[in-house]
DNA sequence: ACCTCATATCAAAAATATTTGATCTGTTAT
DNA sequence: ATAACAGATCAAATATTTTTGATATGAGGT
């Protein structure tokens, strides 16, 4: 079973890797073919495929498929629960504790 | 030298691993000082501090030093660049290419 | 059906990240 | 100065992630 923590770090997994920002950064430009993809980054085949999994798991892309091609573009629905996730996990709760140190 | 992309990949780092959430979410609730987060966890001293130190790097936690106990608390700053940085990597350019797959 | 191409999956190797226990450093108290 | 404690750092063990090359799957064309 996968914990909540566990489905929060797989979003921002996307974010934690040099060459998911660089995929990122190409998909920003618009969607983009695996092919077009593959020629402008230095990978191979299936270290592509692989990154794009956790691309599409993560939610902030998504694929779609036309014939043998796979297209890829930024999810927009995605980004947005990323955006507000990140904003609840750093915004203080209401009920804010004494910091109750041992030694205090 | 590192690059642009590890740069903002260490941001992330702070929340794509279980242990770190849960410290943040211990945060969340306002400053703690290291003894008590090393009681609300499952986790050793250097573990804590290993976990502390990248939390602190990526800029969404800062510590403060107090005799000798150091007390960890949620960046404002930190977060609200995280969360800016996050929309700019996931936004669109205003420059769209058209998707020149190989085969259209 | 058969061939070709795009992509996914697999398994092994390589690289990184995390955990653990030991030791070092810096602070306070005596 | 010495002892006691908090936290950081180190090195080794372990676990996880990423890379790579080989093979499988699934679509289109012949």
């Amino acid at each position: 079973m996968e914990t909540v923590y566990e489905k929060h770090a797989k979003v921002f997994k996307a974010f934690c890797d040099e060459k998911r920002l660089r995929i990122l950064e190409l998909l920003r430009g618009g969607e983009k073919c695996a092919c077009v993809l593959l020629d402008q980054l230095d990978m191979g085949q299936s270290g592509l495929s692989y990154h794009m999994k956790i691309l599409v798991d993560s939610g902030v892309v998504e694929s779609r498929q036309e014939g043998k091609w796979t297209h890829y573009r930024i999810s927009e629905k995605g980004c947005a629960y990323a955006a507000e996730l990140l904003k609840e996990l750093t915004t203080p709760n209401s009920v804010i504790e004494r910091d109750s140190c041992c030694k205090r």
